[in-house]
DNA sequence: TGATTGACTGACCGCTCGTTCAGCGGGCTG
DNA sequence: CAGCCCGCTGAACGAGCGGTCAGTCAATCA
């Protein structure tokens, strides 16, 4: 069945207040976003985000859900089919740089949420329905770590950490990238992280040249 | 000259207000951590806060800058003195994970600040005072490995972006650390993060032991 | 083309927050 | 011991928030 007029209406209504969420949170912070200004932003009233919206608090969750989807979706579209280690581990990291690089509003939304904030129902809240989209994001990487390990590529290490390391450690530098006028291209940062996280930045004592 | 029993007082309101600051920062978060819970905190009432700071963002100014002056104070103490690269990275992750499991409530307070929030000319502010402090700590474990490659005991990478990689993803495992029950020694992940960045975590493949 | 609808509006309400200030009371002075 | 002083208090205030709902009007129907 078509879709009906209204629910295409509806759909274009939905996807321009989550746009504008995201834009106001990116600009102000998640605590300084206010009703009002999201509405100016959508080019609506107050009173039509509650149409579509329950209240404030469903207005930023399912709009962190839509974005963080479209985030997943890259990620794993990156490690879909065969390559050794190195080749995954440098597909993913390109394909979050590009999705930073191309959605950079999304990006501050994205950490807003970590920190939790608010009363202790919100919390609660989002807590609840936050923080596993994290978790699934560092236990994919991790679940890639431990294959890479079982297979002989990669010494044994707690793999946990060790996603997590990686994947708070590039995301500091994405967002070093955000605020710098010309950034260097993606390959070269993806280059350094790849390198260094498989063969270590030490060079050995044999091989040290005298200066 | 010795201080007078008013200055004694007065530090000690000030010292016990900024104390309970960070408590309910890092309770409840930034935006959520009110005038009013602070005070109860400090066992004051609430306009005696008014007293011995402006506004509230003064108090959170100050507070974020006396104690993140504890933290850098304990890490450049880590890299007095002599001692390899290897060594003096030891020390320094050493230095700030006891730091955060000692003052695991700054922790929080120290990342709320991170993402800059508020309006306009609170964001101004903020970027004012905050960010010169992070940059700082950015700098030094910069120049630290500028040395070390100058040295010859560490590969030509750019230093600036190696140590906001090593910064942020030491401190993803610190938060980590911070909410498990039963967190391995802090030894072991120190371990983890400097044999990943000294020497990698590849196996070489003329080293790989068929399984 | 007049009647009907319902998506949309924005003034409004209740509430919480940061900030103020009149007054309280414990301690010091003469 | 009277009286002053001043650090401190917490009720009161106004700004600004999220959420509501009576009213509006373009699109649709009969």
């Amino acid at each position: 069945m078509a879709k009906s007029k209204e629910e295409i209406v509806q759909e274009f209504r939905v996807q321009s207040i989550q746009e504008a969420a995201i834009r106001v949170i990116s600009r102000k912070g998640m605590a300084a976003a206010t009703m009002q200004e999201i509405a100016e932003e959508a080019g609506v009233a107050k009173g039509t985000i509650y149409l579509y919206f329950r209240d404030r608090e469903e207005l930023v969750e399912k709009t962190f859900e839509t974005a963080i989807g479209q985030l997943h979706g890259r990620l794993d579209a990156a490690l879909d089919g065969e390559g050794t280690f190195a080749e995954k581990l440098r597909s993913l990291l390109t394909a979050q740089f590009v999705f930073f690089s191309e959605n950079r509003e999304f990006f501050r939304l994205y950490h807003s949420l970590r920190m939790t904030q608010g009363n202790a129902s919100q919390q609660r809240r989002q807590k609840r329905n936050c923080q596993p989209q994290f978790k699934a994001r560092v236990d994919r990487l991790a679940g890639m770590l431990k294959a890479a390990m079982d297979a002989g590529e990669v010494r044994a290490l707690d793999p946990s950490r060790l996603a997590l390391f990686l994947i708070e450690g590039s995301i500091a530098i994405v967002l070093e990238r955000l605020t710098e006028d010309a950034p260097p291209p993606e390959s070269e940062d993806v280059e350094l992280i790849v390198s260094t996280l498989l063969g270590g930045i030490a060079i050995p004592k044999s091989k040290r040249s005298s200066h």
